[in-house]
DNA sequence: CTAGTGACTGTTT
DNA sequence: AAAACAGCCACTA
């Protein structure tokens, strides 16, 4: 039933949610992209914690691919939240060709999106 | 208007 | 390397 509660948003009617899955939307297949990234593209510089709550704010059936969007350091970002999901995230992802390493992490410098912003540099 | 919160991120322990 | 801390800013009550 409605699992939407008393603390996420209920509903994209902000322009910032529609801009954040426009992005998303955009995340090719075999890819996956941050919420910093996401939160940039959307013009919107540092609201990564608003991608992750237009991301919380999806429904079950929705049509984008939520499951491309890591942390930064490429693990899931939902893992904190919901363990199960995490799994779920997981196995899409494997799925179109994403892989893990031992650590249940993402190589962004391989399959970051977009490429120049993932590209290996010194930290 | 203020206060509390968070699918985050970068820095410091 | 993992954990703790602090900064960040839109959103809700």
């Amino acid at each position: 039933m409605a699992a939407r509660a008393r603390n996420a948003s209920p509903a994209p009617r902000s322009s910032a949610y529609t801009a954040i899955y426009a992005v998303v939307r955009r995340v090719p297949r075999g890819r996956v992209s941050t919420y910093g990234a996401i939160a940039e593209l959307a013009k919107l510089p540092r609201q990564a914690r608003l991608v992750g709550y237009a991301m919380h704010a999806l429904p079950d059936g929705s049509p984008l691919p939520w499951h491309r969007i890591l942390s930064a350091d490429g693990r899931l970002g939902i893992a904190r939240l919901s363990p199960s999901g995490a799994l779920t995230q997981r196995m899409r992802l494997e799925r179109e060709g994403v892989g893990f390493d031992a650590r249940g992490r993402v190589k962004l410098e391989r399959f970051g999106w977009p490429r120049a912003r993932f590209a290996a540099r010194p930290r």
